[in-house]
This record gives C-alpha cells, sequence and structure tokens, in this order.
DNA sequence: TATAATATTGAATGGGTGTTCAATTTATGA
DNA sequence: TCATAAATTGAACACCCATTCAATATTATA
C-alpha cells in the first residue's frame, strides 16, 4: 500500500501546484505556498520531488494529460462506433467547455519553458501532433473525405484552432469574443467544405 | 540634457533585462542580476523604474514595439508607393527575420501575463488588432480585392500566422519546419486565392 | 512481534529577492 | 560661481527561496 500512499501524495502535491499556479502564476508558486496549501512541511513535498524542475516537469505532464482528456469522450465514441462527425469534434474544440478542465495561464506558462528546455519542448510536440493525429482519424472515417490528404488538413485545422485560441485569449467581452469564435469556426469549416467539395 | 541620461538608462535597462531573460527566462532575471549586467547597483535600477512590475511593464512594452518594427519597411512601402503586395507581406510575415528582432521565449512568457494582468491584456490586444488594421490597409489597396470584406481576410490571415507560430515553435529540425511553414504559407494564401477569384 | 521500509516532521542553512534610505557625486541653470 | 536638481552609490532590511538533514512516526513485511 506504500506505493498507493506515494502516488496519491504525488498527485495531490501536483494538483495543489496547479491550483496556486492559476490564482498566483507559475512563478509565484514556491514549495513552502504549495506544502502551506496542503499542509504539510515543505520537505515532505521535496520528498517527492527532490527539485523544483522535477516538480515543474510532473506538472506539464498532467497539464498535457489535462488536455488530452477534452477529446477523450470523442475518441470513445470513435471508437464504439467507427465513426465520429468532424463538425461536432470541431464544434467541441471552440467550445469554452475546455477552460474546465485546463487553466490557459497556467499553460502558457508552462508553454513558454519550451523555449530553454528540450524535454518539456519534445512534451508539447508530442502531445500536438498525436491531436493531429486523432483528428485525421476521424476525418479518415468521414466517407466525404476518402482518398483526401487528411494529415494535411487536420494539420490546417490545427493551426486555426490553436491561432484562434492564442488570439481570443485577448478578449474579455463576450459578444466580440462570440463574434470572432465564429470567424474561426466558420474558417475551418470552409476548410473541411474545400476538401469535401473537390470529392464530388 | 538630464532627461536625455535618464531616457537613455532606462532604455539600457529595458535592453539588459530584455537580453538577460532571453538566456535565463523572464522570471529568473532579477533586478540585481541586471544591475549586475550592467555594472551598475540595484538602487541604481530600482531608481527609474521603483517596482518590478512597473519594469516588468515596460519590458512589455518594449517587445510589443519590436514586434511593430517587423512591419515597418511594409508600411513605408504602402504609404510611398500607395500600394504593397499582399503575398510579399505574407511572405514576410513567415520569415525568420523575425526572430532576430524578438526572442519567442520571452514574447510568449510576457503573454502568459495577460491572463493575471488586465493592463497587459489590453496592450497584447490592442498591439494585435494594429497589426490587423496595416494588413487590412495592404488589403485594401489590392485591386483584385475590392468590395470584400479584408477585415474578416485579415482576421482570418492572422489566425494561421499566430497558430503556425505557436505551433512552429516545437520544431528544431529545419527541414520538418520549412515543410510545415509551406503547409501554412499556402493556407494563407489560398484564403488570398478564394476572395479574389470570388471577385471575378 | 521484530525488522525493515516508508512517510512525515521540524528545524536549519545559505543565498537570493525586491525594496529602502541616507550619503555622495555629478550635472544643470541662474 | 553658487544653488539646485539629478544621477549614482553602497549598505542595510526583512523576507522568501529551494534544499538538506537528522529525528520521529507510521506502515509493511517476515
Amino acid at each position: 500500500m506504500g506505493i498507493k500512499i506515494s502516488e496519491g501524495r504525488k498527485k495531490e502535491i501536483i494538483l495543489g501546484f496547479y491550483q496556486l499556479s492559476k490564482v498566483n502564476g507559475l512563478e509565484n508558486t514556491s514549495i513552502a505556498k504549495i506544502g502551506k496549501h496542503l499542509g504539510m512541511p515543505p520537505s515532505l513535498v521535496m520528498h517527492y520531488f527532490p527539485t523544483r524542475e522535477i516538480l515543474i516537469s510532473n506538472l506539464i505532464s498532467y497539464i498535457l494529460q489535462q488536455m488530452l482528456l477534452i477529446y477523450q469522450p470523442m475518441l470513445k465514441e470513435l471508437e464504439t462506433q467507427n465513426y465520429a462527425d468532424p463538425h461536432t469534434f470541431v464544434d467541441r474544440l471552440f467550445s469554452r467547455d475546455w477552460n474546465l478542465l485546463l487553466d490557459d495561464g497556467v499553460f502558457y506558462s508552462c508553454y513558454s519553458l519550451i523555449f530553454r528546455n528540450k524535454r518539456i519542448k519534445d512534451e508539447y510536440r508530442v502531445l500536438h501532433e498525436k491531436l493531429r493525429e486523432y483528428l485525421k482519424d476521424i476525418l479518415d472515417r468521414d466517407e466525404n473525405l476518402t482518398g483526401k490528404d487528411t494529415e494535411l488538413l487536420s494539420e490546417q485545422i490545427f493551426v486555426v484552432v490553436e491561432g484562434a485560441y492564442y488570439y481570443l485569449s485577448m478578449f474579455d467581452d463576450p459578444e466580440v469574443y462570440e463574434q470572432k469564435v465564429t470567424i474561426f469556426k466558420n474558417q475551418v469549416y470552409d476548410l473541411l467544405r474545400k476538401y469535401e467539395v473537390q470529392h464530388l
């Protein structure tokens, strides 16, 4: 059972780290603060994560894992029914459910670390390639797209999605936000349509 | 001349801050380190920037200003000739000259602050809106696009550009990088073409 | 129950942090 | 030249940081 306690503690610490980072920022969240937040001495935190770097590395793994969770229901549907509607998938990508699972501030703080840490960069890249493969799987099951370069299409769709997330984060006004979401969603629909039309 | 010394010092400090952040990261660059780097006591740094927050705020203004510089030659051309080729503009957006003027690591570190600081968020938004207006100006001068929704088009072009920057930062292999750049550049060209074709 | 492994504590370390302040040097303007 | 203002210095502050370590408590194993 020792291992279970250990794993539980680790999860607890990472989650505490994440929650405090959400409020105060990654750079202002110290090991001492995490300890206080969880009611344990900082030395216990360091017992499970020997250095701060390791702690951050684990936080990033957690975050990227959370990102994958957003696609989970869609992928389940894909497996059971052997089909998933690309448009529904795109809708989900643009939905705000996202924010419930993953805080943008923490996410981009961690992202900015890729420029000075190769391992983090690789982890981010692998995740993003995985996301594109998922979408490709969905597109491949769509009969309107058979024989099309779905790899290219999923690359083009995701670049719009990621650019949209980046840009939309700057807007607080819900009305403006929604208006812009619509624009980018349509942009993705246009991409899908373009490929579908060529099929006829 | 007092004012000139003051302004010179301020620029010097911001630049030192930027350079150290490039190497060590924004979060690891302290006022003491900046002072040491520039051969001055930390108290002098704080004489010109009373708090660290103000210092960061000024660094961000500098960074966004640098970002505008990339567009300067293009905008000059627009003024003198009253025309600029949209495709050339897009090429410039995807060129690597960018990195000489602005480090991506520092840029995204600062970007991640928008989620906890409204003023920074507003400054980023204004900058991005400005960029889109510049592109709109260029598109408006193109006769192939007269009467078209150039505001929408520039919005759609930039979302691809920004998504591309975000995604491409994860790739070190120059070959893969170039291959992906080509994809996204073509994606933008397709957008332009789509609008141009509708015109005929 | 005895032993070994794991979990947890609390105190201590040295070093870095942003910031303050009074004193001093240098430049400016009358 | 003299007074005033600006620039610069260096020491000091309390605080927070990641990390270490030895001691203790709990749990697992035999």
